[in-house]
DNA sequence: GGCTGCATGTAAGTCGTTACATGATTTA
DNA sequence: TAAATCATGTAACGACTTACATGCAGCC
């Protein structure tokens, strides 16, 4: 149960809670959403979304009227049912939800989520990444000696990176809590000050922006906890 | 021909150019080496390895006599079709050698080939990173309006990471021509001066110090191009 | 009148993992 | 003597990808 493969199917249910969609511009959305390595393929796209409509999570919408008839295509839309099976995605706390293939498309809908169930799944990934570092760096200065100079340098890329992501987790549960900065300023809240007057249209989504100090991910994501439907 | 799985092989070939091993052991190193996000199962191994020993890649090595009799345990050794074949795919200089899941491992074995080699899968793994980035901000600005905060996060993220890479890789490209840095210095190869007298007993790989200036993985790959066979 | 982009699908194949099965050897 | 680790394998399955097949629509 719940192995891999309902990656796509939380995608798909994710996107569209955005609105209706056909098979073709949900890939391209998700092949942008996720688009590091992977590119999702029509062959799996398509299968899924039989598989699901069998399952009642979606259901074609009416054929959308764009002004001109195109050619007929498929719209989807989710069910009550597929609304429901995607918050149960969502609220999985346990390792499915931070492994390598789903913590990306999860964090990317995390909005849905509340943020007791986002620390669990930011912890989660981080300890696991942590795991990886101890386990390798152990390794590491017990067979230290003798390395070739390229595969040493790759090594040292690797660690790198995943510390560097260890760091952007951080950064992130920090700002989940609201943990401004840890610094002397006593900053507990983001209020948000006049300076930089951009534009405020509709922002749904644009953080309150934070004095430099704070760290940069902090910075863009810190505020009151807004983002919950 | 040659899409992937490959890699297996590949890895297994360049393992065992360090000498005999067997499975459990190679899996090991296999591990360690791009240990960073896949495990690769015996599942997977045992079965290469039977194939390779099939087309003469690979051969039982004599029963390896360690002190005690362990468990008989099947050490392999590259015979000389496995080692052209080795070379053979280490001279690849097309896509799949700059390839997400190949890259790796090619790096890791870069001591096995020419400067010429390394440079062109260094500088074809570069460009096809660059133009993700460039597709990706792209497809961003066009769609830049009704982003989710953390899908946003989530994006800006790995744009980075992937342009992290990208400079890390022209740095690596900057080692392999020899280009120490393009300051006023002029250093045109690296001569170790003896400050910093540490132990020189066998350094096959460690490379000769640099100054501060230069770029870290310079400095640590740079040098008058040692480590050819 | 052909090419490119939109749009949907299917069949076959690849690559690898999980789970199972087995057994020796060292260590607590 | 039980557990962990070493060591080798196989069968079944999973999740994709590739390659193929089809067809409309707009542009040059």
């Amino acid at each position: 149960m719940a192995r891999r493969g309902e990656t796509i199917e939380l995608a798909v249910l994710g996107l569209l809670h955005e609105g209706p969609m056909h098979g073709y511009e949900l890939r391209k959305r998700l092949n942008l959403m996720l688009g590091w390595g992977r590119v999702l393929s029509y062959g799996s796209l398509y299968p899924t979304l039989k598989k699901m409509l069998r399952a009642g999570l979606i259901e074609e919408s009416a054929p959308t009227r764009t002004p001109v008839s195109r050619r007929p295509r498929i719209t989807y839309q989710v069910t009550p049912a597929g609304t429901l099976e995607f918050e149960r995605l969502m609220s999985e706390v346990g390792p499915t939800a931070w492994e390598d293939d789903n913590f990306d498309i999860r964090f990317a809908f995390f909005s849905s989520t509340d943020m007791e169930i986002r620390l669990r799944v930011l912890e989660g990934r981080r300890t696991r990444l942590q795991e990886r570092l101890e386990r390798v760096q152990g390794q590491l200065s017990m067979t230290q000696k003798e390395v070739d100079r390229y595969a040493a340098e790759l090594q040292r890329h690797g660690v790198e990176s995943v510390e560097r992501e260890v760091k952007w987790l951080s950064d992130l549960i920090n700002a989940e809590r609201g943990v401004a900065h840890p610094g002397p300023h006593e900053r507990t809240t983001g209020e948000q000050h006049d300076d930089l007057p951009e534009d405020q249209h509709e922002d749904q989504h644009v953080p309150p922006a934070a004095s430099p100090e704070v760290p940069a991910t902090t910075a863009r994501l810190a505020g009151p906890a807004a983002g919950e439907s």
